[in-house]
DNA sequence: CAACGCTGTAAAGAACCGGTCACAAATCAG
DNA sequence: CTGATTTGTGACCGGTTCTTTACAGCGTTG
């Protein structure tokens, strides 16, 4: 495995070989990998090949491409879940406005007039990776495992024990959990949580959280209105309720992907 | 004083009629009250209307003006000292990053390119509410951990301790003894508690607060008549009983973001 | 000592919040 | 494409919390 391959990777779909070399050269000299494609077709099958690499930062993709239009691309990125909230940035001709629109409608991120200059697409490029960095940043599962009492919890292995007993969580009670428990003994905020779970502007309804939770307590076995781990602090938040007994707390820092 | 009249009001400036229309529609169906305006003076002139009614929660200014320029609006705005720090969204057209650096620069929270999507607008105006509302709750509670003789209150993780036990407390109290307790044994007048705990402009009634210390009281164990921990002072405010024993008043700083 | 203002105490109603559940919508697996 | 799982929403309920109101006690002042 050598060092370029643990770079973060861009696509970039355009059909001007010129502007392509050149995107490729200023990208790479920011840290990236650049792959690259000549038309739609061959950007969807490039796209494919890298969702397999786990490794896609953002894709920068021209709209008046042969074979197929960018706005397919657009498209395609946003229904593939392994790769729908990777950032686009659009390239187009200054005159069609219509398509500009299209795409940002469809979920492009951002947009650049061709042609446009280096020091301009940078920053962009720049912006757009501070953007994805901090919604991951927020949306991220603490690592490790944690037990307390008698949960345990390892992000690790995505694994869930009480008592010894192995329980399946969704996604989203999996990581209301792990939040809950690695903050060991204290309160989370409501806000805190809805921001881990969804991101800083989240737009699903507050309550919600109260759903999961309860799903959540059933799971582990909760009789309700005792808990025996998850507590309510109303007007506040939750937190996982300090068993007193075995209360090893440990975070096992090992793994950071 | 009709229902509408105690909606949070927003200002929306742009000079493009549809989209006046829209982001009224979309904004007065999310709650708020929407004043309008198609220029950068008569922008001016609106903000200093509503000035005087401090109820102002945000503004949206398009930067492409008529008149006067959005970022003219972004100064006015930050020059004023009843509404400077309220937040700014900023709207601008994809292409002149410029004016969008530059309106960030002069003190714009956020910004969207047009054409945006109303999820899109919704979901930002929503996050700049709930940050506005977060901070403003914040700001009125002290940061850090404190000990005066057997009290202890952590606001980091929203602990209150007397003796060792735990005890609830509902936001209120909590705020109320948050605030004694940083202030070490010194008095906190009746109305910077009212300030603190309901704002500049509170509106409720001032008797209210005697009724909150008195519940928070018969949680801290006091024994009516004898003050052990928050002492009267009347004609004035409230202080924390400075009990004399192992009086370490300590903040922990440690979370600034 | 009477009147007043300020605070403590108590209780009642309103507003709010969270728990519970059923169902709809979105997403995923085969 | 179909069925299963997961996620999100609306409705309802019960309890907590907030606010108002009433009244009692006390200190201050005239």
């Amino acid at each position: 495995m050598n060092e370029q391959e643990n770079r973060p990777i861009v696509v970039v779909v355009d059909d001007e070989e010129d502007l392509l070399i050149l995107l490729k050269n200023l990208l790479e000299r920011e840290g990236y990998q650049v792959l690259t494609a000549r038309d739609g077709d061959e950007g969807i099958w490039l796209l494919r090949r890298v969702i397999a690499r786990g490794r896609l930062k953002f894709a920068i993709l021209d709209l008046m491409l042969p074979v197929r239009d960018g706005i397919d691309l657009v498209r395609f990125i946003r229904k593939q879940k392994e790769i729908r909230d990777v950032p686009i940035l659009v390239l187009s001709a200054v005159s069609d406005t219509d398509k500009r629109v299209l795409a940002l409608e469809e979920g492009a991120d951002d947009f650049l007039a061709k042609p446009f200059s280096t020091r301009e697409l940078v920053a962009r490029v720049h912006a757009l990776d501070r953007r994805v960095e901090q919604t991951r940043q927020e949306s991220t599962v603490p690592r490790g495992r944690f037990e307390m009492g008698s949960l345990i919890v390892d992000t690790g292995r995505h694994e869930v024990r009480v008592s010894g007993r192995e329980i399946r969580l969704t996604p989203i009670e999996f990581r209301i959990l792990a939040h809950l428990i690695s903050q060991g003994g204290f309160v989370i905020e409501r806000h805190a949580l809805m921001i881990a779970l969804w991101g800083e502007d989240w737009e699903v309804e507050e309550h919600n959280l109260n759903v999961h939770i309860w799903s959540l307590r059933k799971k582990l076995g909760e009789t309700p209105g005792e808990p025996k781990y998850i507590e309510t602090l109303r007007g506040t938040g939750y937190r996982l309720k300090d068993t007193g007994e075995s209360t090893s707390v440990r975070a096992v820092s090992g793994e950071n992907r």
